[in-house]
DNA sequence: TTATTAGAATTGGTTCGACCACTGGGTGAG
DNA sequence: CTCACCCAGTGGTCGAACCAATTCTAATAA
């Protein structure tokens, strides 16, 4: 019996280990500023005790709001809130959305335009930098039927960013296509979406393939406006 | 006595916390290759016995290897390295700039060929949606004589982010700017950067106000390309 | 009185050993 | 051969103890 919240982008969280459901309350405190920079947090013990849990619990947790920047934790003195806005990791930013039950539709829309910066431009680099069997792999790709299209766009995004030579942008893609899980699904339930979408494939990897940067990247925008357009619509049902 | 060593970029590396050394020992093999891809790590019990520390110490260890996504772990079953490609968070690239002893030249190109994409991008959306305090604080940094231009020139490129009213824009500038330290401090080793980031300084900041972000955007890749020649002017002494 | 310093109290870091909870695979009943 | 069950292995949590760094306090010396 997983206890299990599915909620809209298809984040899941599930209630299972402890520790994070410790991070969870910690950090939706700091994010909601009722913990602000600056601020000492309970010691370690007397943390366990408010949550009624072990020690080492605790530290775990206190080892993941760590890693995400939230909190610095000095030896012999104690753990303190840091300000996000300075030091913040981008994971943060899944959090953030979901600070409210419903979703914060200003920080989409702070990813969207993100998107629409970097993935044109990341067409464009595989455009000019991209080597023979990377052409090849998009083919192979595009040609493969037993996937469904949904899971072919993603992949294909996957290996344009690596063909743009970017490391940064394999791994900020990765992020994106992370949060937008359900509202992909909702994208590519549709046919005409469908159709556009292997056209628009085979025309980014026809500009890849002729190192035609410029036309890659118009491609790509028309693409992404178009997807936007979609997935604002499927937003505004809700 | 804290071990501490000193590298390129003013990145510290204090061998102080156990777990974190473990950290470092795992995630190194992962990228490097050692530990591919859905290989499964031994068991908590035997990575303690062979790296002689607690059970306890190696759990908090692979605590922040789940949290940067490099490895999976499951409930009775195992832990499992993820493919960093696909999944992999943005804070990896700094240890990836270090994967070896010299700093990895490509991933600080790619660093900086997303910075001159998203920044001047950014400097364009503050001067259409900063408000009128935001301009206010930009005038007063300007003004403060208490600051070196190098803290002045990293707040100033963070009020300039929060205008821009994208958080993302806020984070990923700061995960640069953590990235650089080091090298910021060659940057304004220079009488004639001084002057010239002085000069940037008003330049952007009468765009943001006047609401121009052509002109801003313009100023601040200006600003970048003469930033980057430096650096990597810098860079290439060593 | 003021500055210094030794030590006590606090807090994070690590260790040990035990038990719970989930998974996967093997084993025996049907 | 199939399926249910069980058990060994593995991660998750617990409790208590001790180590290590920091901070605070109060005694001491100038």
């Amino acid at each position: 019996m997983t206890e299990s919240t599915k909620t809209l982008l298809s984040v899941t969280f599930d209630r299972k280990r402890l520790h994070e459901e410790i991070v969870t309350v910690i950090q939706q405190r700091i994010l909601a500023g009722e913990l602000p920079p600056g601020e000492r947090l309970p010691a370690e013990r007397e943390l366990a005790d408010l949550m009624h849990v072990n020690r080492a619990t605790v530290r775990e947790a206190l080892r993941k709001l760590e890693s995400l920047e939230l909190v610095e934790i000095r030896h012999g003195d104690g753990v303190y809130v840091k300000d996000y806005l300075e030091s913040g990791n981008l994971e943060l930013i899944r959090s953030l959305i979901y600070l409210r039950d419903v979703p914060n539709i200003d920080v989409f829309d702070n990813i969207l335009e993100l998107r629409r910066l970097m993935v044109p431009e990341m067409a464009a680099g595989a455009a000019v930098k991209r080597t023979g069997s990377q052409v090849a792999a998009l083919e192979a790709l595009i040609a493969d039927t037993s996937l469904s299209m949904r899971e072919k766009d993603i992949a294909l995004h996957h290996l344009i960013a690596r063909a743009s030579h970017n490391i940064l942008y394999v791994i900020t893609l990765n992020f994106f296509y992370r949060l937008s899980g359900e509202v992909l699904d909702l994208y590519f339930n549709n046919r005409d979406t469908v159709e556009k979408t292997a056209r628009f494939h085979n025309d980014i990897c026809s500009a890849i393939k002729d190192k035609k940067p410029v036309k890659a990247k118009k491609i790509m925008i028309d693409i992404l406006v178009y997807a936007e357009a979609r997935i604002r619509e499927a937003l505004s049902r809700f």
